[in-house]
DNA sequence: CCTGTTACCGAACACAGTGTTCTTCATTAT
DNA sequence: ATAATGAAGAACACTGTGTTCGGTAACAGG
């Protein structure tokens, strides 16, 4: 790929994730994005369809980090297979911290945008296999509730920096229905 | 306040509920609304000064409506007092119901937007008492949990319309963790 | 080098949606 | 009857999105 693509793609990112820490996604204009980025409108649509194309393709980038449970791998245990969920929850959350700033701008979009829609479906596949015996309760209706208090947590979060993913991730457990497959290991 | 008022403010509030059971709120648009309710345009900026105050207007007397707690009143006992919740919230549920094909087009707003603002600060007013001790867990945190599971198993069973207001009561009290103050009554 | 390709820029444009203004006409109350 | 009030319709300004243009600068490969 060209310099001057990476180049441009790169401070149109960069300029994106700026404008979020101050507004939420919906009110940041294209405008104000190629303004900041020093790029100019026709650029942004080479690079971009839409806008919300470009918040597809920021979101894929950042799921990719946060969601990519390898970074243990260096550590003693691969535990891709394990189930220790809180593990992985607590795991997932430390990568989150880190776009901590602008994550209330994308959360706080509609629940049917591109970025909730991508979002729930990842912790689906997160959860699906946790999801209690609940009788009387349909399984569906148990995982929508865990995977949308996991993303209100987070967006709670964001407006209380002051804790740690550890305890953040204690909250969550003991607040959400879970059975008997997670607790031990 | 004049007949011709009456029938206007009527006219638009019928549109707008139509179009909700189509489209998500941000997706209406004002030349939709004239239209279905056949008026002007000048009509309609002159009821309301914005497509949020419309919005705004409507959840005021939605709201009025489900989070009264008279209707039971007529029955043996007042309870607004008593802190059964669980009677509450399917009472609650009930009203709900009601306007269960438009509600979707309003719950799927932005989480900073009109609507859901007024509507957790009406849950919270509800849930405010009832939370319970977790030690360790804020209370804030548990607060905005249950206000927020709540608003999601509406938003759930406005999907899954084939569940009884008490089933769906049962499932919200079965997910959540509540303390000692509501299982008697 | 120099030559074609590719990305970039800026300005202008079309389009859709919101909200305003103005003139004219109909309804209502007294 | 008549004066006040509400409504209609069309035109307008404004903001934001996405497109199209001709011209310019950076990056190849021969």
């Amino acid at each position: 790929m060209d310099r001057r693509q990476r180049k441009s793609r790169q401070a149109i990112f960069s300029a994106f994730t700026q404008l979020l820490k101050k507004e939420s996604y919906s009110k940041v204009t294209v405008q104000q994005i190629i303004e900041l980025a020093d790029v100019g409108r026709t650029t942004f649509y080479a690079h971009f369809e839409t806008k919300d194309a470009l918040l597809q393709a920021f979101c894929a980038e950042l799921f990719e980090h946060v969601f990519s449970l390898d970074l243990y791998k260096e550590k003693t245990h691969d535990f891709s297979r394990e189930h220790d969920l809180p593990a992985k929850v607590t795991h997932i959350l430390y990568h989150l911290q880190e776009h901590i700033e602008y994550l209330p701008g994308i959360l706080s979009g509609e629940s049917d945008a591109p970025f909730m829609l991508f979002f729930k479906e990842r912790l689906s596949a997160l959860f699906s296999d946790s999801v209690p015996d609940l009788t009387g309760v349909p399984s569906d209706y148990l995982l929508n509730h865990i995977v949308c208090s996991f993303a209100e947590t987070v967006r709670w979060w964001a407006r209380n920096r002051q804790y740690s993913p550890e305890e953040i991730s204690r909250f969550f457990f003991e607040t959400i229905p879970l059975g008997t497959a997670h607790s031990k290991s």
